[in-house]
DNA sequence: CTCAGTGCAAAAGCTTTGCATAATA
DNA sequence: TATTATGCAAAGCTTTTGCACTGAG
């Protein structure tokens, strides 16, 4: 009860704690990824510029850089050639992405809490994110091929 | 003692099992990447023009593209635009990113035969490949902020 | 001999940057 | 008002692709 704040209110706070502006484009782009999940740069972009057509893409690539840098973002890796961005999840989950169909499925995983102290500590490390990425093939894509 | 080859002629049978040709250029390439882990496409690129000089990077992007997809080569993700690959280890290890300094710590990761397990029943997924990438600060990062 | 693979050059992304303008604190 | 952030356009990267040529099988 004492820390459930709503998180954009947290953000917010958290910028203007570190003397950043929160101008009406930030507010907007971190809106947009609290509501929905791993979106790249470009969908940020088109789902912004629904509220603000003026927005532009280089604004979103700084703010997304910006967020990250805050430790306010997290910069997810699937197999693409661009990056994916997603708040930093009070659950933690992680990605199986299929290679056949590109489709990405997430998944819970309690252990990685265990596994950070332990590598935290073997490697005198500050582990400020984490991401687990398991690449295969889902079920339909495995029906598919024997076919 | 029973499956334990040469790792480049286990790759060549591979190949030509599934009716690709072995060019000098491709066998040159997976000698580079056996040789070193997590080099990038342009870091096999100049290691591999040292011996043939009339080499191109894209032959060398179509090679390593070909190879993840025969299930040789894993691609890894950094914190940086591009990819990087390492032929599939037989140790599994993963990686710490600094994102003071930039430079990768490798952990072995035990856990991790247990973890694709359980995700790929509960999921009906067929895992073949994994990463775990964890992001913070190394020790010498903390101490020059502490300064 | 045939067709997969290569080299070259050009194109196609995604992302970053310089600079004048606009807006926040 | 003093900076910081933005928009626009251009540049910078990595990666992909078309096409004619070469070489492995």
């Amino acid at each position: 009860m004492s820390n459930k704040v709503e998180p954009a209110t947290n953000s917010r706070q958290a910028l203007s704690e570190r003397g950043l502006r929160i101008t009406s484009q930030r507010a907007l782009i971190l809106g947009v990824i609290q509501r929905e999940e791993h979106l790249d740069a470009d969908e940020v972009y088109r789902r912004a510029r629904q509220k603000q057509p003026r927005l532009s893409l280089s604004t979103v690539y700084r703010t997304l850089q910006m967020l990250k840098k805050q430790g306010l973002v997290e910069e997810i890796h699937f197999d693409e050639a661009h990056h994916h961005y997603q708040v930093k999840p009070a659950t933690e989950h992680h990605h199986l992405v299929c290679l056949g169909c590109g489709r990405v499925i997430e998944f819970k995983y309690p252990l990685s809490r265990l596994v950070k102290q332990k590598v935290a500590e073997a490697k005198d490390f500050e582990i400020t994110g984490s991401e687990v990425r398991m690449t295969g093939y889902c079920s339909s894509c495995r029906q598919k091929e024997n076919e």
